[in-house]
DNA sequence: AAACAAAATAACAACGTTGTTATTTATAGA
DNA sequence: TCTATAAATAACAACGTTGTTATTTTGTTT
């Protein structure tokens, strides 16, 4: 069916071992056949078969990355920046949207050569017996693992933007964000900034916007502003959160200072002022490729916690 | 490294082929030897090597979805249900956001069972190298190509609205759309909108939200809304372009009726009401894997363009 | 022109499976 | 007990590569 070696090595009166050469360039090979084979593989449209050649180097050239909630928009920056970072290094990416557990086998199946998992707390820890056999490392939660997990700061984050908020003199101020669940990450830019506030003696209160999502939050709002105004100064847990604030205050936003975690390209674009607190998401998608890259090449996994550094965005 | 056959056989005492047999539960195996080496084959964590095995068999269970605009959140619900209907079926489905010919490519070097891409005109037509080489359906736009290309009949789903329009009795209307653009999908909904207004004369406008995103439309409407008004029933391009207009009116939405192209369940949690037009999700994604299926398991690629006709949904 | 070294190419084993063919072991009938 | 037959298991070739080893060809030196 599809075209070999050997059907090449045949149409140019040479062995396929030396087609094999050929083709990669190598010296072993005089300058003109290589070119004379080189010329009729792709007159032929030999395309490589990548299991044959997995069998016998163990690579694949190929990346895994998990991410099971496809819906939630603002990671699909980082999604597509990733992929960027991997291209430059010579590896494909390949995305499941199963849960961690199916995919990551399937991916030990398919002989991939690392994995990215955005992990999502406890739900999505990877088996050490998968971990043990692949390089892994995962986006999300602080916590310690078998593998290398990348981490943005949240709590840095959080003080940066209240820091922020002080210098201007603002002290009458919200968070809006996911109250009530056990993300770990979610309870930190809580905690932090109740702590912040009862510390400085802030006038605060703390809005739950009953979910991540933008329409989550919109509804939520639209309640609370029934009997509640918004203060001058108000801090927004994720990207989509803020696109529910958005979406519910429109044109009265402009009363408001507002902060938004996640530091994404698209407040660039926005019409209104919105500031923005967190790794950027280039920064972010580099560190995790460096890392399942240097442990794919190194063949080893070191477990550890890497913490990135959120910087703060002002505009206008 | 990795556990192999050979190592569960030795581990049993037995030959590898017999291994082999009985993790596929072959009926030339003893019932109690396939027992014995299932136990042990879980005991070792033995992962099969679909290298090896999509070498001798040519099947890999794996089929490549092409996804070069992540970003655009209405087709992240499509990609859910698809990877649903095809876990149904036995296949694991992996997604690249490559452009469509570096996709394509690597699915062939990878020897994946098929490929469904979403197809966006021109520029992600695959060659005929390609599909002649592996069962391939399309998602997109109405034309003809060498493999299967199921369309959702955008004008019929504009008359669908139309006709509702005016049984209603609203005969002052517009079209928010992107209007200057040479995709083809477009360019249907605008001309069937105006052909069909001036065939029944009735009072119309197009606005042009000026790409296909709810950012362009919110743009594009705020400045149209300086000097202009918006008529009573309108029709929306896409669910972005909706949320646009959501997010543009706001509180005087239900002073409207509108109809928006894309049958999302997203609506369903929408606090305005909203009715959709278009092909169900689920029935979009099932009819892409029945056809590829269908043309992986009987080995042939029948060009062929499928069109899944629309439905109203009203809601309220 | 013979001998040798260097360069170019060919042959081959291996990777981990599957499916077919060959061999061993158990079961039955005389 | 011995053969004929069936059942169970083992051996083997093949899939398309890569990298190593073996062979052939070319060029140089005498």
């Amino acid at each position: 069916m599809a075209v070999t070696l050997k059907d090449i090595a045949n149409a140019c009166g040479v062995s396929y071992s030396t087609v094999s050469k050929a083709l990669k360039n190598s010296p072993l090979v005089t300058a003109e056949t290589t070119e004379r084979i080189q010329q009729k593989a792709k007159e032929m449209n030999y395309i490589p078969n990548n299991s044959a050649r997995s069998l016998v180097s163990n690579k694949s050239q190929t990346i895994g990355l998990i991410w099971p909630s496809v819906d939630r928009v603002a990671v699909s920056t980082l999604v597509s920046e990733i992929n960027n970072f991997l291209k430059n290094t010579g590896y494909f990416m390949s995305v499941s949207i199963d849960d961690v557990e199916t995919a990551a086998h399937k991916f030990l199946e398919l002989r991939f050569d690392g994995i990215i998992v955005f992990d999502e707390g406890e739900a999505s820890t990877l088996p050490s017996i998968i971990s043990s056999n692949i390089p892994v490392v995962a986006y999300g939660t602080d916590r310690e693992l078998e593998y290398p997990i990348v981490n943005v700061n949240h709590k840095q984050a959080m003080i940066l933007s209240l820091d922020d908020l002080m210098q201007n003199n603002i002290t009458n101020i919200c968070y809006i964000g996911d109250l009530n669940t056990d993300d770990i990450r979610q309870i930190i830019k809580k905690e932090t900034f109740e702590g912040y506030c009862k510390e400085h003696n802030l006038e605060y209160n703390m809005i739950d916007s009953k979910g991540l999502s933008a329409e989550d939050t919109f509804f939520a709002l639209k309640s609370y502003l029934t009997n509640h105004k918004l203060p001058k100064g108000i801090i927004c847990g994720s990207y989509d959160i803020t696109l529910g604030l958005v979406h519910t205050l429109k044109d009265s936003l402009d009363q408001h200072i507002v902060y938004s975690y996640d530091n994404v390209p698209q407040f660039d674009h926005m019409d209104t002022v919105i500031h923005s607190v967190g790794v950027p998401t280039k920064k972010i998608a580099e560190t995790l490729v460096n890392i399942l890259i240097n442990a794919i090449e190194s063949k080893e996994n070191q477990p550890n916690v890497y913490h990135l550094e959120p910087e703060l965005v002002k505009r206008k």
